[in-house]
This record gives structure tokens, sequence and C-alpha cells, in this order.
DNA sequence: CTTCTGACTGGGA
DNA sequence: GTCCCAGCCAGAA
């Protein structure tokens, strides 16, 4: 629990994605907006998705974010992306060549 | 201490 | 469509 103050921005980006809805996505930087403020950051978003454990794992649905380009990021380096297009398909998610439009499914928000 | 890498984004060529 | 560059945060060497 200590370690929330080590993370000013881990955590934070955490809860915001453990707000996205089912049957909803959110890109990186859309987390990064709403936490921060700032689009810039979306590579620290990532990064704390990167660093959840299996534990976490269970409760913050990470499959629900992806790139601004609405496609599954970096799938190669994770065998759980093609569970995380499974979940999302599941949920009513739609992918197109292996896309998802945004447009649609993007999650608005607070 | 410095340097590099990474589940990112935006702009320019 | 592609490729390159700059900026942000966190962790590893």
């Amino acid at each position: 629990m200590n370690k929330q103050q080590q993370r000013p921005f881990f955590e934070p980006a955490i809860s915001m994605v453990r707000r996205i809805p089912s049957g909803k996505v959110a890109t990186y930087g859309q987390i990064s907006i709403l936490v921060s403020n700032s689009v810039q950051k979306a590579r620290a978003v990532g990064y704390a998705l990167a660093a959840l454990s299996e534990e976490e794992a269970q409760e913050v649905p990470w499959w629900r974010v992806m790139n601004k380009q609405g496609r599954i990021s970096n799938p190669r380096a994770r065998p759980r992306g093609a569970l995380q297009q499974q979940l999302l398909e599941d949920e009513g998610v739609i992918f197109e060549e292996g896309q998802v439009d945004l447009d649609e499914f993007g999650w608005e928000g607070v």
C-alpha cells in the first residue's frame, strides 16, 4: 500500500482504468488526460499496466485499454494480447481487421 | 550519478 | 500507408 506514494501516477492511472465500463475501451492517452490532464504521460499509463501483478490484473480491466489506433499494443510481447481481444469481443466490442472503432466503443470518460 | 528501454502520442517529411 | 523525432514517467543496469 505504501507503494502508492512512490507512484504518483501509477495508482491514479490504475484507478481510472478500473472505471472503464464493460463494452467500452479507453486509450492510454485518454487515461493520461483524465488523471493528469496531459496526454504526454500516456507512456507511463502503459507502463503502469505492464507493472501490474497477476493479482492486480484480476481487479483491473487492463484489456479495455489500447492505443490511439484502436489496436492492441505490442501483442507479440504479450500472449495475453489474444486474450484481450477475446475478452473485449465477449463484452460486445467488435474488432475490425484486428482494430476497434474508438468512435463507437471509445469510453467517453466520466 | 548517467543511460537505455518500454503495453504511448502527436507532428512532420 | 511509411519512417523519424521529441516529450513524458518508471524501472533496470
